[in-house]
DNA sequence: AGATAATTTACGAGATCTCGTAAATTATGC
DNA sequence: GCATAATTTACGAGATCTCGTAAATTATCT
């Protein structure tokens, strides 16, 4: 039933996604960064992609998904999570270090075996990432949650997410003990670095990285993972 | 440093690795008919796999693989079986429905992720059919056997491997209690069928399917699984 | 040696994709 | 409006592969 995507064509998607969700709709720049390659051909893939209904592109506007494209994408993003808590729960790998050969094993997961992991791994909520695991049917509860970058001095959080892909990012953040639910307080920032307390220490982040982490207010996040 | 094969020329080189343990030398029709393709195609093919010093194709007696090729070949096996034994012993999937699924993770599994599953999976020296896994390093240990056809009447065998793909074929084997390590005794057997013991209870089977049933006398197995 | 079966050869084609370049067009911000 | 940035358009090309057909060749068996 589903037209045997290229692993090329379902990257798109994933970032497609990924910043419709973030920004309404994905702009060809934003697009050939992520992926990189070239806005030209950026815009001849789309086509290819329209032409199967999966996205609609308004030109000098951006491409949103379509219902199926959306569909889609949710069940790649299904299965590129499930691969990544199969790597760090049954394998245990790092989880900063999974997304790679997540990125490879997703295109090799069939519904059936999906299911199967997923039932295994006791329906986990969230990749090691903190992101949502969308069900086999399509749904996916995104948790409000704001970037570190924004929170209020001396307040406690916890962290939801990490919205970074970069190994060495994630290496880094690793090291210092941030990653989804544990508690952090900033101490001050400015435009340069954010310092915060996480697990009793004191430590540093850069404000770029800072973005990507993302946080909840104590006392207003849902259940646990 | 490995040049990134496309999964048909895995599947070929898999097909090579398995003809040619059983006749010494893979034959086009042979292959042809393993892989569903006309005899000119495969020797296409195999052109291109000889271009990348992958296989010596003698011209009208066979084809076999350099020791690249079987390095290759190993390590696609490796992956192919490491993905049985996680579709069965982690997943709990039936061992009589794992190959297909297998075939798509195999080309997914990375030399680190392999090597996490065979240490997660405690090592496994055979997959579910039986079938011992390569080493990282290419190592392979094939156990003696025979098949049931010419087993002696009223012996006791161990079921050793079951050399047979077909998920309709083990279905019905994993239905009469017929697997890996089972004990059997033939009764009799003629031309078109054979009638044995297992597990204390009369059972028959064809003899093609009997065919792919390898055993080994008792006494003379090796260490378990 | 002759018949049959297996194999190779030679050719083509279709499937796609995926990407890049460079020029033309449109949006945006001042 | 104008300058700049973003985007589209149009074209091509390269990467491969992978496969099938049909005729010619070779092996095999009696």
């Amino acid at each position: 039933m589903e037209a045997e995507l290229s692993q090329e064509a379902e990257e798109y998607l994933e970032a497609i996604y990924r910043l419709q969700k973030r920004d309404g709709a994905a702009k060809t720049k934003e697009l050939s960064e992520a992926l990189n390659v070239v806005p030209g051909s950026i815009t001849n893939t789309i086509e290819h992609l329209e032409s199967h209904d999966l996205v609609i592109h308004e030109p000098y506007r951006g491409v949103k998904l379509t219902k199926q494209g959306e569909r889609v994408a949710l069940d790649i993003i299904r299965r590129h999570r499930l691969a990544e808590r199969l790597l760090t729960d049954v394998l245990k790998a790092q989880w900063s270090s999974v997304h790679e050969d997540a990125c490879k094993l997703e295109h090799a997961l069939t519904k059936n075996v999906a299911a199967l992991l997923e039932e295994r791994l006791g329906y986990p909520k969230y990749c090691p990432h903190g992101n949502p695991i969308p069900t086999e049917s399509g749904l996916i509860d995104e948790q409000p949650c704001i970037p570190l970058a924004d929170v209020a001095i001396g307040e406690s959080y916890f962290v939801v997410k990490i919205t970074d892909e970069e190994q060495k990012d994630l290496e880094l953040l690793a090291k210092k003990g941030v990653f989804p639910d544990v508690e952090v307080q900033v101490n001050k920032q400015d435009s340069k670095k954010v310092s915060l307390i996480v697990d009793g220490k004191d430590q540093t982040l850069s404000s770029e990285i800072a973005a990507f982490v993302m946080v909840i207010k104590k006392g207003e996040q849902k259940g646990a993972i």
